[in-house]
Parts: structure tokens; C-alpha cells; sequence
DNA sequence: TCGTGTTGATAGAACGATCTACTAACTAGC
DNA sequence: GCTAGTTAGTAGATCGTTCTATCAACACGA
């Protein structure tokens, strides 16, 4: 039924001209007179011609396909970013291929040298907690033009965009004592992932600003998920002297923790003041309506996507960072005596 | 700095053996002895070889790439979709191309033509409302597999992976007529999106069969979004007769209604019964907590994903239909006198 | 009339792999 | 010693494009 995909050269025979010219007229050379260009044409609707990239792409040793390596999709930081990245790569007129790592470094490994070995012109990589470092050298030997996105990587030769954690957890922190808070707990996270490590930081930064001591029964650790914060809030609530707010470390721990203080007979944003991490769209639907700091998930997929876009073009250029600034977007859930 | 890639000639020159010889070791044929494999394998990880796997489709005719086409990957049921697609076609080594039409039919038309150029071995596509048949006609025309996935598409020669809308609807409105309710609003969604239609008919189903007549003016159409079931439900509570309890066309709808509940003084899950649709994963977060009918989003991808890899090995294999029974997820909303 | 451009089109080698057909060197059987 | 079969490896065409070099035909100026 469907034999062979028909080609330049079956064009090419149709009308009557050289492989040479059917590709000239593809590539919308002038250099080809109108009627000729016109008898190809007709050729190459009549006969249902459809242009073969790869082929190309053989020849020009080029690509217009970008590698996106997350973590989770599920996850609605990382699925904000996504859908961004591949708007503006598909703008820009590539593609992106979508996979996922599943935090897991030694599949990211796998699946990094996969993308290379599809000929993808550049990757962009959110890196798994405990990535290996030999996987981002290779990339770095190959020459293959890579992006750093959300989570830093320590080795300064890659582009990276993404946002400021440190800044944004102060940020936070210093509105919850502003509102008289002084006990402020610290949820979810684990121990070892970049981001984490950015923001306790930013958290531990507001407190000695203010001269509050600093005390580890108030950070919990835990793997974030949309019910952690359940367990997380239950830890701090059973100290002698618990906390009255609590910075989360997603979205997620925070919406689990509002279930949470319930189950305790309080109410958020009223009995205890709670702040969000990554302003996620369904922070904004939460009841009570969630206090968070809004990373801005696809302004950092866009520039991600334009810095790798831009280093491909060029591929000397200096090495850049984007970090965007994330804005404390104060809703009700922090409001609290 | 990067130079050439190296090739496979590079490697045959430098092991002192022919093309062939190393095409043979790398796809791991036994035709080949111990020594030589050794001698070759020791020259690629020497020179830093990287498999040219488009180079090879060229020759083979084949891909292991596929499309996948959705509307918008921020609406979670399209999330959690993309997810197990990527997953399970990761699994069966076959990687992903994820794009976005945005709901726009000349987009998913270019989309669709573009992908073929770049060589998919298949299509997985969420038609968008107004798609265009020619869309269809042509993939079919160029013999490539196509799924459809989520939302049917009146052409009976392609897979189809998706959930019974119908059913799921009709189940819906039946637990709310169980629990006393005979004014049942239906909340959201457009004309012409053939799943709102089925989730429609499956809502008159239900009706017709516990003798209840039709009231136009408790269905309400509107573009759904986070926060458009709000205006939605203000308008039956306007009405002099106005319901006690209300199908959703979607979980977004759902939550947004929640909050437009409260906006009048209402209670969701006490002095008004609610279910969605979907299952996304905030209906089990939400306050309070989202009855809703559970789609599977994952199974549906899965499926998807498993049909259009089925069809790529084997093109003639007759058609097939995999539609999903859901589950109606009762929670706390549904709850009301 | 001759050299010099310009225009429109082409032939044939690439790109990096695989595939088909073939061969040289052994082994085995009788 | 001869034929047949097996083993290990190779040469060269090929996939569908693009690229480099070249060419024929014609116009133009001196």
C-alpha cells in the first residue's frame, strides 16, 4: 500500500530536472527560474512528496531537535517549565525531545548519551540529586552544547537558568517575622539536593538577620511529596515549644501541611502562618489561598530554551546565567497572630 | 576544539578492521571472534566514538522517535497522560517527541506534517477541538501509525486509546441522584469538544433513566479553566429554582466552583454536592476533599503508547479500540443534603 | 571577433551508518 | 585428495539529502 516514501529523486525524474535543482527549490534558492520552480512544484504535490529532515540533517551535520532531561513531569514546577521550554523551542523551530530521569543519575546518565546518540543539537538538563559528574564531562568532551536548568551544577563552563533560591527563602522568611512570627519551622526536602540546600540557607540568612537562634528541631527533612507535610507538621507540633509559622520547601508540603495543622484543630493562615515554595497554578486554588514564592517556572524554561538556542547558533559565546528573581506572592495563608 | 565526530570508519582504521566488521560488533552480532571484538571495542572507547543512530534510520528506514501531540501539557490529566506515555515508550526504547497545539487545528495540522518530515515511527495525537480531517487524511494517506488518544475521532481505521466518558458521566449523576438530589447543574466546558459532549449525554443518560426532565437553563457552557466555575455556579444560584448539586465537566471546574460555593455563604460537600472529573491529583488535596470520576490518565498513556508501538511492528494488525471504565472516586464534595 | 560575466542547471561525491553478496581459510566426511 | 559446509570478515552499493565544482548558453563591451 504504501511502498516507498517517494523522494527528490522521484521529483526530480517527474519534472524533469536534476536531484540538484528539486533541493534548490526546497531550500527556496533563487537562483532557479519561476517555471521550473512551478513544474517541481506541481510535481511535488502530485506526487505527495514529503521532505525527509533527517536526511538532511545527515548531510548538514545540523539538528533541530533540543533533549529535555527532568526529573518528573508530574511535578507542576517542572511541568510549567516544560510546556515553556518547548514554546519557544518550537518557535524557534525546534523540537524537544521529553524524558525523564526519575531523579535517578544513573539512568539520566543513560539517557544523556542516548540524546547525543539521536543527534539532538543540545540538551537541556535539570540534574538529578546526586548526578555524576562524569556524565556532564562527557557532554562537555563531545561538544555538545548543554543548559543547566533549575537546580545549579558546580562547574561554571555550562549555562545555567534558573531561580534564586537563597533570596527567594529569605524573602519569605523575612515576611514571616515581620508579622511577629520568632519560632519558624523549616519543612520537607532532602538533605543533598541543590535547591534545598539554597534555601534552608536563605531561611538560616533571615533568622540570624533578626537575630533568631537557630534551631534544628524546627527543620525537618523528608522526601516531598502531596502528603508529607502531613507528618512533617505533626514533628514540629509535638515539640514543647512549637513553632507559629513554617516555611515549606514546595507547594506541595505546604497545601499537605494545611491538611495537616486541621487534623490538629488548626486552622491555617489563622492559627498557624504557612509560605509555599514554587507557586505552582494551584496555590493560587488552595483554601486557604497559598502564600508562596512564585519561581516563575516558565520564564525559566524560556530562557533555557533561548540560552541553548543561542549557545547552538553560536557555540563560543561566554558562558551565561539567568537567575531570576522569584516574587513572595502573599495570599492567606501566612496571615497569622 | 570538537572537530568531527569520530565514525565508525575512524574506528575500523584504527582496530584494522572493515566497516562492516565494526556495524557487525556494534549491534552485537556473534559472526564476529573474541579477538577482533575486543581490538574494536578498545578503539572505540579509545578514540570516544558515539553511535550515529539517525545515520543508521537513513539506511535502515526506521525511528525510534514518536510524536505526541496534546492540546496543553499544564492542564494535569494531559500531564499525567504525557508522563506514562514517555515512560512507557522509554521502556520500549522509543523516546518522544512532546509538542503543544494549543487547541488550534492548523497548528496540530503544520505539527503533525512536521513531524512525519522528521521521521516519527508513529503518532500519538489528542485531536484538538476543530481539528481538520485532512489532518488525518493525510497521516493515513502517508501510512504512518497514528493512535488517538483521550478524545474520539469519527474515522474508525485508527487506534483509539481513551476513557468512557459517557459511562463515567452517567455514574457521576447517579451517585448524586442516590443521595437524594434532583436538580443536578451540569458546570462547564464547549460545545463541539466531543468529550464534553459524551460527558453530556452520559449526564442526560442518567437523568432520563431516573425519570427526572431536562432543564436547559442547569447546563452551562464556558471555556473551562482554574477559575471559570466560579461564574458557573453563580449563575444556577441565581436561578429561582436552583440545584442542590452539580456534575462538573472537569476537576478545575470543580475546585473553582468550590470557591464560588463559598463566595455565597455555601458550604461545598455540606450545602452543596459536587463531583468533578478527571482525577487530577489536587482533587485529593483540595478542601475539602474532591469526589470526582477518575479518569486514569496513566493507563489511558500507557495504552496509547503500547497500541501505537504494536501498530509499528505490526502495520496490518487490525484495529483496536482500548476504552477505559473509570472510577468514581467519592471524597468529601459529593456530601450534601 | 574575442574575452568576460551572468544565469540556470547539473554531475557526482559526500554524510555515517547497514545490507547484500562474496571470499579466503578452515574443518569434516568419505 | 576432493567436495561440501562452516566461520570470520570484507567490498561496494545504498538510504535521501546537500555541497562543490563545473558547464552550456547567452549577453555585453571593446
Amino acid at each position: 500500500m504504501k511502498d516507498k516514501r517517494v523522494t527528490i529523486n522521484e521529483i526530480a525524474a517527474h519534472a524533469g530536472v536534476s536531484r540538484s535543482t528539486v533541493s534548490l527549490i526546497l531550500r527556496g534558492s533563487g537562483r532557479i527560474s519561476e517555471p521550473t520552480r512551478q513544474r517541481v512544484q506541481a510535481a511535488i504535490s502530485e506526487l505527495g512528496y514529503t521532505y525527509n529532515r533527517s536526511a538532511a540533517n545527515l548531510r548538514t551535520q545540523s539538528s533541530q531537535a533540543i533533549g529535555l532531561i527532568i526529573n518528573d513531569l508530574t511535578n507542576p514546577f517542572f511541568t510549567e517549565l516544560t510546556a515553556a521550554i518547548e514554546q519557544t523551542a518550537e518557535r524557534r523551530g525546534y523540537f524537544v525531545y521529553l524524558v525523564q530521569s526519575g531523579e535517578d543519575p544513573d539512568h539520566q546518565h543513560k539517557l544523556s548519551l542516548s540524546m547525543v546518540e539521536h543527534g539532538v543539537a543540545g540538551l537541556i538538563i535539570c540534574p538529578a540529586t546526586g548526578s555524576h559528574p562524569e556524565t556532564f564531562e562527557r557532554l562537555r568532551t563531545l561538544g555538545i552544547p548543554v543548559c543547566i536548568a533549575v537546580r545549579p551544577w558546580p562547574d561554571d563552563r555550562f549555562d545555567f537558568a534558573g531561580p534564586d533560591n537563597f533570596r527567594a527563602a529569605h524573602m519569605a522568611v523575612d515576611a514571616l517575622i515581620e508579622h511577629g512570627h520568632r519560632r519558624i519551622a523549616f519543612l520537607g526536602g532532602e538533605r543533598g539536593n541543590p535547591s534545598r540546600d539554597d534555601r534552608l540557607a536563605g531561611y538560616f540568612g533571615a533568622l540570624q538577620k533578626h537575630d533568631i537562634g537557630f534551631d534544628e528541631t524546627l527543620v525537618i527533612e523528608s522526601r516531598p511529596s502531596r502528603t508529607s507535610g502531613i507528618k512533617d507538621v505533626a514533628k514540629v507540633l509535638a515539640l514543647a515549644d512549637p513553632p507559629s509559622a513554617a516555611l515549606c520547601y514546595n507547594d506541595f508540603v505546604a497545601i499537605s501541611v494545611m491538611h495537616g495543622l486541621r487534623q490538629h484543630g488548626l486552622q491555617p493562615g489563622q492559627d498557624f502562618a504557612l509560605i509555599g515554595f514554587d507557586g505552582m497554578p494551584e496555590a493560587e486554588t488552595s483554601f486557604p489561598p497559598l502564600s508562596t514564592v512564585f519561581l516563575d517556572a516558565r520564564r525559566v524554561g524560556a530562557n533555557a530554551a533561548h540560552m541553548l538556542i543561542g549557545r547552538i547558533d553560536e557555540p563560543d559565546r561566554p558562558v551565561s546565567r539567568s537567575v531570576i528573581v522569584p516574587d513572595l506572592v502573599l495570599r492567606q495563608s501566612h496571615k497569622a497572630s
